[in-house]
DNA sequence: CTTGAACTACGACAGGCGCCGTATATAAAA
DNA sequence: TTTTATATACGGCGCCTGTCGTAGTTCAAG
């Protein structure tokens, strides 16, 4: 049993394909160097790697490029990763996380209401 | 130029040593051992590395063992991971991270007043 | 001074990551 | 069918991480 915590680009290949469902390498190449420069046969490779550990899995493509997918689901990948970063950044502490994110002032008002309301619904889960 | 961005276990050395101002190998060793059983060279040669790399400073300690004490601030070093995980796994949206850090419910009634009133805070500073 | 416990220094090693260049295959275009 | 653009496969390199064993140092206790 390997470790099963993706690597930062592992992640961003992950989630690439976690709003596309699937996607080419050629596709997860363009959408990579929208953030940074990278050759393509870099992104080949990371592709081809995760697949060999199970992260990810061919899907029967119509042209001649392979599709990939995720193996992988957001919601558990994301939770792992948030909670490594609470554990070793933040004395273990969600709240910890939180505060500082938030403290980043880089929300709109929208967002702040959305957070709101999400509070709401998990305090009565509580109390529920 | 390096990188700079400490590893999860580098991180765990940082966020030990932003606890005590300052600490020795051996008591770094026991706190990290607390979550995982780890051999004391081990740690000792993080520690050894980390300093060559600039992320820890000898300090002058009374006894026998050497104190160091951690060069990055935990705020900026904090930023650093976080803005990470949310452009790699969150789609750049730090309202993701933190929905999805609330969501976890692992949160006190304490935490989630917390976490209102700084939203408070946060709102009326944009207004401001 | 000698000894032993506590620390540190040093070196090693497998495995993984990020990165890329150079083949090779394949399908569409000519 | 030959050419050409597009994809994939393969192999390699330097670096770093996590991990540890062993050897050396130092300080305090006898």
């Amino acid at each position: 049993m390997r470790k099963n915590i993706p690597t930062p680009t592992e992640t961003q290949i992950l989630t690439a394909l976690w709003e596309r469902q699937t996607a080419t390498v050629p596709e997860l190449h363009a959408e990579i160097c929208r953030t940074k420069e990278v050759a393509y046969t870099t992104v080949l490779k990371r592709v081809q790697r995760m697949e060999e550990k199970g992260f990810l899995e061919r899907t029967k493509s119509t042209g001649r490029a392979i599709s990939y997918r995720a193996l992988f689901k957001p919601k558990s990948t994301r939770e792992t990763l948030v909670n490594r970063l609470i554990t070793m950044a933040f004395d273990d502490s969600p709240n910890a996380l939180i505060q500082h994110a938030i403290g980043q002032n880089k929300l709109s008002q929208e967002d702040i209401d959305e957070i709101r309301s999400l509070l709401d619904k998990v305090e009565n889960k509580d109390l529920g």
